[in-house]
DNA sequence: TAATAAATGTCGTTT
DNA sequence: AAACGACGTTTATTA
């Protein structure tokens, strides 16, 4: 039976075939596309205006919306999750309407030429996993805390402090409380800024001796100035390293796993 | 004659037409579509592993590239404009490669089925207009200066400050300098924190007097006690109202022309 | 190229 | 729902 196909398409098709696969694409929640001429309108947080061109429409079945231009990597416009799809045919022209109830937002793509539609079922279990980021610099230091410094040794893990939270807390080897704040991507004036939002909260009684690092692959010129001038230090560590540093780490618990 | 089409398209096609087309699609620029089955590496600023699964696959002809899977906004992996393409084929898997020069990024797509493709060359010259910006905030309140409160002067639209722009500068009824920073969404403590920065840089001459006003449709609740502690001001504009005043700044000039 | 701030930012987490 | 910070943030603007 044909609605039982995984997925339908069509090159150059009418718009009422394009209208009818879809509709029946958004109710039975498929992965659309649609390539067409169409022109945009968008009202909500914003408001925009798309003159008519040739673009790719995706509809996705969490009721994500997106349009994309034949250049950049952005869509030119679009709709987060959970919005709702409705699709009318009138006068020759395609509506695709996109209704999100937060901030009530609405983005309407209007085609008068359709040049492809796919309406498929999408399966997609996969797991995506991510390395290097910010949370594996901070385990990786945690694992192996001369990454940091010879005689470092963290406290706890994060220590929730007023404004978010200090990234490590630990102790060097002459026994001083000191901070780590962690960037994975060149440190700036702002980062430095965030450390001393932190020092601040931490060091209400300031007779206590503190040390502030900030460990990022790079320091931008500015910060530098602003730190030396707080006082605080810097420790060049790249999230690559950490990264291969957890790997040796996870190879390790697996070997002692096995032993 | 063929390859003079301006798009070309399959339903379940084989490995080897899928790569001729990608292939062929790749040196002519054009905008590509493939659906399939893949497993996605990445490795760069970070690295990340994506096992297999069905998804969307975009190659842009101004060289960016975009993995869509069923859900979600956002990419789950990309690259930015300007990257580079290539494809091959071998033991039954079909290998597209996006390479990045700056950072050195490699993004690699493995599909062992291809579900659909389409190579199309889209033309999109259409005008891209956005609304209800930062900016337009600005120049409302530039033209309607009374938006912001009775007898407000802006002095010059934009005077540059040490770090970055004070938004709007002016004179309040009573003369006194008014320094004004605007915000498109609810301001928050950074907001604030901005203001500051504005005020320590052209606050230098301690005796004068000064109004610091934060313009946004609302203001966090956290950013009120330090907005209150710094003496400052809020006044809460949407971007929605100044995009319908300069809607009627431009009939009115509009009018005029034609006068 | 570096720095800075805006973005319809999005996304996750915590309160 | 609000607040807060990370993001492979991207993007634009300016020095």
């Amino acid at each position: 039976m044909e609605d039982q196909a995984r997925q339908r398409a069509k090159e150059v098709p009418s718009l009422e075939e394009a209208f009818n696969a879809i509709k029946e694409g958004i109710y039975k929640r498929r992965f659309i596309i649609v390539v067409g001429n169409c022109r945009v309108d968008y009202r909500g947080r914003a408001n925009s205006k798309l003159d008519p061109g040739e673009r790719l429409l995706i509809l996705k079945p969490d009721g994500s919306a997106l349009i994309h231009r034949p250049r950049d990597y952005s869509p030119v416009n679009w709709q987060p999750p959970g919005s709702l799809f409705r699709t009318s045919l009138s006068n020759g022209e395609l509506l695709v309407r996109v209704y999100r109830r937060k901030d009530n937002e609405v983005l309407e793509a209007i085609f008068d030429r359709i040049m492809m539609f796919s309406v498929i079922d999408l399966k997609d279990a996969g797991e995506f996993s991510l390395y290097a980021t910010e949370k594996d610099m901070q385990e990786a230091i945690l694992f192996q805390p001369s990454l940091l410094e010879e005689g470092f040794r963290p406290i706890s893990p994060e220590r929730p402090v007023e404004p978010g939270f200090i990234d490590i807390m630990g102790v060097d080897r002459e026994g001083v409380l000191t901070l780590v704040e962690i960037k994975r991507r060149r440190a700036t004036k702002e980062s430095v800024a965030q450390l001393k939002k932190y020092a601040d909260v931490i060091n209400l009684d300031k007779n206590r001796k503190i040390r502030m690092i900030l460990v990022a692959p790079e320091l931008a010129k500015g910060a530098q100035e602003l730190l030396a001038t707080l006082g605080y230090e810097f420790k060049a560590i790249t999230p690559q390293l950490c990264s291969e540093v957890l790997k040796q780490k996870n190879s390790k618990t697996i070997t002692h796993f096995f032993k």
